[in-house]
DNA sequence: ATTAGATTTAGACTTATTCTAATTATTGTT
DNA sequence: AACAATAATTAGAATAAGTCTAAATCTAAT
């Protein structure tokens, strides 16, 4: 376990989850579908009427980097935020974009063959299947 | 095989390959490795001094939609073009950002998997493969 | 109370990409 | 060959997502 020691004027780890960061925090976890920043924007405002645009990225990077959260991108859309920080995969409707989270074992066996071939040093990876939702799909 | 009546000013397959059309074509093609617009940009004004930023859009686009190029994504960098456009996967260097291409077999083994799981009607799985490629990874 | 550092804010800025409107090129028809 | 119809190209404006800046505010430790 890592000790810092307090120096005049900073934070303790608890108070750096500032008022802001919190109801962004917040925001992420109680919205259902992955938002973007602006959706996140959106609702944090009407709990914090003053937050700005630049404060929700600049949190939405301090809980990624603490690990709070995880940012989803996927082709050249804004980035979703994602509460669940496991890893874990994705599915990405092509027709109405939905995006849901699902968990393949196997999926962690991959990125060893994949390091394996690529002689990469492996740290995560990434699987998103691309298709029609169950709403979507005609069938 | 789908056979189209000419209407006046319907260009045939083959005249739909224009001129900058196929110089961005040979620039993606000749590019070791996977060049963003900005990249076939710069290129390809060196063989057609004209072209302009639009074209090289629409020209990446037109290709990619003719099957003749993919388009790769990543985070939120710049889309980055590859010649290789049978289904593989891909490996980014988190240090350096080098982008490699390899094809897993089990890869379209796992869509099924994903699709089963999520329902989905499957029709293509991205895998990513994040860490450090040989040269940054220090050992 | 004072100070140092961290955080927030509003708005300017950057970057990637798309759109628009005018021009140019191509093709098929007379 | 001239014309009409359509498609493609061009330059630059517009848009969207995200980052940066500088000033103001907050927080925590003296």
């Amino acid at each position: 376990m890592v000790v810092q020691k307090k120096t005049p004027g900073m934070a303790s780890q608890k108070a750096n989850l500032t008022r802001q960061r919190e109801v962004v925090l917040q925001v992420v976890n109680e919205t259902e579908h992955h938002p973007t920043a602006a959706d996140v924007f959106e609702q944090a405002k009407k709990r914090l009427p003053t937050i700005s645009y630049a404060t929700v990225y600049n949190s939405l990077r301090y809980l990624k980097d603490a690990g709070l959260i995880l940012e989803i991108t996927f082709g050249n859309a804004a980035s979703r935020y994602d509460s669940e920080t496991r890893r874990h995969d994705h599915a990405v409707c092509r027709h109405c974009g939905k995006l849901v989270d699902f968990d393949l074992t196997e999926t962690v066996e991959l990125m060893r063959a994949a390091a394996r071939r690529t002689r990469f040093k492996p740290e995560t990876i990434h699987l998103t299947l691309v298709g029609l939702c169950p709403d979507c799909r005609s069938d």
